[in-house]
DNA sequence: ACCCTTTATGCAATCGATTGCAACGCCCTC
DNA sequence: GAGGGCGTTGCAATCGATTGCATAAAGGGT
């Protein structure tokens, strides 16, 4: 029995602090039962109390050093205060801005976050998933969610409150908080035409993912509006938001017979490729070519040149996001809502007009 | 009572799996007592029931889809398989590695991971490990520690298993993993005097972290032992690691009467920095200034120029200061241990010879 | 054949906090 | 002065899994 609570600390029994006081020895300490502690020290039951009890109460539990067992409130209550969140990869700059305005929102209403990256491998996802709901969250944003996504069934099948942001599954079975890909493209499209360039490139993202395809039409959609031919409408796509699979697809951009004066990227990773893809074959941006990117992650405005990109409200999306969980939990009941928020765009110095050779 | 377990779907009391199984379900099911339930299901207590149960027993649990509940197993064994992570700021490029590193080898040991974002105010420290800890975490990564910080000794009286990553604390009396900080100034101050340099400045970081304290010290030891006289070593301390810290304090330097012909930042960020810096002023970097940052940030080789700078291995930090942790959860008695690791100089485009007008 | 060991399983307490219900005492009213 | 009501507090069950101990069944030895 009891190998850990109240560790010896000599051979007298004199005071024996050691491990963390309970709701017992605060009502030992005051006389009064655990339950009246329980109601003094919650701000919802504590009216249920005497005042000056519940203030007798309230010195006693800060000078042990009270502090309620979260395990066992948990346990009783069915709630953790803690909320999952899944990562495509942490390591993407692109990423943190979001998670920074979730869990800043999160833990000013009380909850803690469990981040879990996913990584390259998608089975996982599934996996984390049902670690995270049997540790008891009350609730997850997925950040990592593909089209027609499998997880999504799972997490509607457990009936948790469910959140995604940046990215959407493709039937919109959950809520969620994104930006308007396709205005994106527009704008990039738009300020590319105004430059003067008519043969345009697009680096797509993967096709899986809402991002990858709704940044892919919204291209083709605006450069078809914007009244470029459609052999003129050049696209490559990448197997993964990575540099280097932005490179790879930039080579590929590069070789065709008719060079584009211009690439949109479906993301700065990508546009960081193009980078090295412009460098293994001599040329230079913007002189050679246009170059555009998406997300505006950080210190892309210290490239050279600088990033031209579309720039998405990632600490909002985060904070959206996490608001709208906030708010799943509170009644699950809550129409499921679609945020949306208008990118702009960012005009730096890897945009010029074709053949200006500054 | 009940208003939490098995919703009610319809009205027919048909089958309503609902919320999900418990160690009893899978009990019933299988016409056995919950506790040969969890001694089947339980690696270490599995040999203490008969094979042919323990295997319809793990059958059974997987159709059901049983998960055992963490927080109520974490109740009663005390342990909750959570670690809290404190870090500085997650939007800090430099920190995503470490975290990765940590996280994903403590997965891999059944652990999940809190990561708790300080920010600015140190006072929320203190604050922030007392929530993690009436979380019930099983140890704490401290990424976030400055010297003499009294949270120190509030972990050390709260006797739970804590570990420091790429900072120390001044009395040594937690175990850590670090970068050998003198090392990584000598590596930089060294390779500037190769090139010719003879007047150097250094941004060191605020000083209450033992990175910015070391690294300063270590400068100075450097710069006198490549034979640089007094006056010809420049420091200039900046508030926090930030670009923008960075930037002031690289105008006050170059503000100086004697400018020096290169800097040395405490920290890729400071570098940038310096970057904003020359900017401002019309300089050009390595032409008339050279620039040796620190961390060897992501996408730091895509800067124009690209950054030299010193290199630590921060996953493997990670990795590292996890294993450490997961060390003393085993055996707190382990001796302290304290893991340096050596930094590499990574030459770019940012150091040239002084006056090297390329 | 009997007893003693070994093996497998059940029983019940426990972790710490929460909460519906019961009970107590007090005050006010008629 | 008795009864009703309200404001406080205590009691005990509960959440779900774990584990020391008890017990039952099976096996082995003489």
């Amino acid at each position: 029995m009891g190998r850990k609570n109240r560790a010896v600390t000599g051979k007298g029994a004199k005071s024996a602090p050691a491990s963390r006081p309970t709701i017992k020895d605060v009502a030992e300490k005051c006389g009064v039962h655990p339950s009246t502690v329980s109601r003094a020290l919650s701000p919802v039951m504590s009216h249920l109390v005497a005042p000056e009890v519940a203030e007798r109460i309230r010195t006693a539990a800060a000078t042990l050093g009270y502090q309620p067992n979260v395990t066992a409130a948990g346990l009783r209550t069915g709630r953790s205060g803690l909320i999952g969140v899944l990562a495509p990869d942490i390591s993407d700059p692109g990423f943190p801005p979001i998670l920074s305005g979730v869990t800043e929102t999160l833990n000013a209403a009380g909850y803690a976050t469990i981040v879990a990256d996913v990584g390259p491998d998608p089975s996982r996802e599934r996996e984390l998933v049902d670690k995270l709901i049997a540790r008891g969250v009350d609730g997850l944003v997925l950040a990592t969610v593909v089209l027609n996504d499998p997880v999504v069934g799972h997490c509607l099948a457990a009936s948790i409150p469910v959140v995604l942001v940046n990215r959407s599954d493709s039937g919109r079975r959950l809520p969620a908080v994104v930006t308007d890909d396709e205005a994106g493209m527009r704008l990039a499209v738009d300020h590319l035409v105004a430059l003067g360039h008519r043969r345009i490139g697009h680096i797509a993202g993967p096709q899986d993912v809402s991002t990858g395809a709704l940044r892919r039409a919204g291209f083709r959609a605006a450069a078809a509006r914007a009244g470029l031919p459609a052999q003129n409408i050049l696209i490559e796509t990448a197997r993964a938001y990575t540099r280097d699979e932005g490179r790879l697809a930039a080579l590929r951009l590069l070789d065709r017979k008719q060079a584009a004066t211009a690439i949109v990227a479906a993301n700065d990773l990508l546009a960081l490729g193009i980078y090295d893809a412009l460098g293994e074959r001599g040329l230079k941006c913007p002189a050679d070519l246009s170059v555009v990117g998406h997300n505006d992650m950080p210190y892309v405005d210290m490239l050279s040149p600088p990033l031209t990109t579309v720039r998405i409200a990632q600490r909002q999306m985060g904070e959206a996001v996490a608001r709208l969980l906030l708010a799943r939990i509170a009644d699950p009941s809550t129409r499921r809502e679609r945020i949306v928020l208008e990118p702009i765009l960012i005009v730096r110095g890897s945009t010029a007009s074709p053949g200006d050779r500054e």
